[in-house]
DNA sequence: ATCACAGCTGGGAGCGCTCCCACCGTACCT
DNA sequence: AGGTACGGTGGGAGCGCTCCCAGCTGTGAT
């Protein structure tokens, strides 16, 4: 009865002990070499390897995970309705910096959508499990309970962006402050005399941090700021326009506009069309993320780029550290802000 | 020694056993419970699920996967030069509806971008260790060895789009024929004399099919095909640009243009433009695809939409009969096609 | 020659589950 | 009453690996 196997598929993959036995030697040292420990004679090693690859022996990462308590996976989470509200380059440029970056460890990349407050539920469940070493947080909201849950139970995680000045969790981010700021101060560098800004939703750290380079920018240059020229919306074309019109109104004499965000930006730009303002011979118009709505717009947008793939690379990268570190409890979070920069385009 | 655990992580996690001593009865009764098996009593079903509850037990996954030898996932491969290529919402789209429909099962998703051949084989090796259950795959070229080696090793897996008319791998697609039909019927039907076609590149079956669709409606319309009208590019915005100036250096009369993919048709807008062609005053366009880029040209560009999202959704229900199905080896491979429908806008 | 102590090595135990076989009872037949 | 059948159940074996401990060398110190 011995030997008989039961299951069909993965039939005839050698494993472990098929190497040891052909290389002569046991298990655990079969297991040593293929983890690289040191405590090896080069002897052996070779006798091993030589095994490993006349077998054509791949590890098996199930039976690995379990035996270790590891998981060799992290998770990336993406609140669903970010990626409707967010232009999507965003989301999609995060993922191949991600997945670039994990392409040489062997970690599974595994992605989880986020959409109902069932499935929120289902995923803290799964991460309370251990079953993965590490999770990767696509722009979380204020009051999101996931960071807390996942410090609690000592869950390796990154988030993409702060979600206040004194953020606990490591994380990575664009200086969206600086960049917000650059974008204004090249507005009124071009001689605009009365510069309007498009917020995003204030209670995101994200939209504070824009308006706040915008107000750092109108101090800079010597002047005040002026409640009327801001008005805030909610990154979408649809608020953009709405700001827009409600800008327009306010002060008939602005020559100049940073919208928080690209699309709207396009919102607003639709605007001044209807209202029969030129862009950017009356009005000048910078966005921020400089994505492909940007580029396609007429004239094209000058707008605030930011690293977004080298955000996903940073961000693995943080989270190896974080997963190696863990030892240490005293050791300080890692936190990083990436530079962004001004894309100059015809619309200003 | 008995019951000293080594592994920090996971500690306290409750297990298949200490559910069955709380419930009093074995575990391969709690299995069957779990896994909701028939043949187990009401009376005991109740008491182990009541175990279950009071004891917060969730099952380890990767014990599962060892001992059943199933992954519990299913990888989605997207091969990363296509992610750039393609308009991305296109990516994003899919992602979201396999997503969306995987919610349900207890799958997780695993994704692969691959960029390098290094990595393909990496995703072959990974692959042919049977680590995943089955295998999604975006965009395939006529040439990729992926599909063969799937079907080699009994894999199964769906393709989104076809590489040939005669696919013997389960495939979901979009009517891309009669979509590109509709669109030059649509600019036909506007009055427009002179329509001519940006084809993708033609080794690839996807364009193959628009080209097709422009010839049904150019005869439908009891019209002759002429090769001056077809220019091809490689569905670039940049190549959009060249074929643009192609098609109007070789027929200046031309009164519409129906591009394959909305990029293109971006690029295109830009020569017209600047040969001071008015869209749709001159030319009327349209393209395919229905990305964000349509939306946010100026003017906002008819298109035809495919159901992307739904795509995604279907791709996984196949996926799933074919993991489910394997045993009768007789069985039709599925495959479906989605229908598409035409948005319009104002350049058209 | 003896002892100590390294550096290597083999292999038992165990990770938490599924599979399957043997077994128990009860209901139904002859 | 004995036989048959079958729904329901317990638990051994095993998935392929890692961890760790004991043991086995060979070397250098005594």
């Amino acid at each position: 009865m011995a030997g008989t196997r039961r299951h069909g598929a993965g039939r005839g993959r050698p494993t472990l002990e098929e190497v040891a036995a052909r290389a002569g030697v046991g298990r655990g040292t079969v297991s040593r070499v293929i983890n690289g420990s040191p405590r090896v004679s080069d002897r052996t090693r070779t006798a091993v390897e030589q095994a490993v690859a006349e077998l054509g022996y791949v590890p098996n990462r199930v039976a690995r995970a379990l035996a270790a308590n590891r998981a060799d996976a992290v998770a990336l989470v993406i609140p669903e309705p970010e990626t409707r509200l967010f232009a999507e380059p965003y989301f999609s440029d995060i993922i191949r910096g991600v997945g670039a970056e994990l392409a040489d460890t062997d970690l599974q990349l595994l992605l989880t959508l986020i959409r109902t407050p069932k499935e929120r539920q289902r995923l803290a469940d799964y991460l309370s499990a251990h079953r993965v070493d590490g999770v990767l947080l696509v722009s979380v909201h204020a009051d999101d309970p996931l960071p807390d849950l996942l410090e609690r139970i000592e869950m390796p995680a990154v988030l993409s962006g702060r979600r206040s000045a004194h953020e606990t969790v490591p994380y990575v981010d664009s200086d969206n402050t600086g960049g917000a700021q650059s974008a204004v101060e090249h507005l009124i560098g071009r001689g605009r005399e009365t510069v309007a800004t498009i917020t995003g939703p204030l209670d995101m750290y994200v939209a504070q941090c824009r308006l706040e380079g915008y107000h750092a920018a109108v101090r800079a240059a010597g002047r005040e700021v002026e409640a009327e020229l801001v008005a805030s919306a909610d990154f979408t074309e649809e608020g953009g326009r709405r700001a827009m019109r409600q800008l327009l109104s306010r002060r008939p004499d602005l020559d100049g506009v940073f919208a928080a965000s690209d699309v709207m930006a396009a919102g607003a730009r639709q605007v001044l069309r209807e209202k029969g303002r030129s862009v950017p011979g009356d009005v000048a118009l910078v966005g921020f993320e400089d994505s492909a709505v940007a580029r396609h717009m007429d004239p094209p947008l000058t707008s605030v780029r930011q690293a977004t793939e080298e955000m996903g690379r940073a961000m693995v990268r943080v989270l190896l550290e974080e997963i190696a570190g863990r030892s240490d409890r005293t050791a300080k979070r890692p936190q990083m802000v990436l530079p962004t920069q001004l894309v100059r385009r015809e619309s200003s």
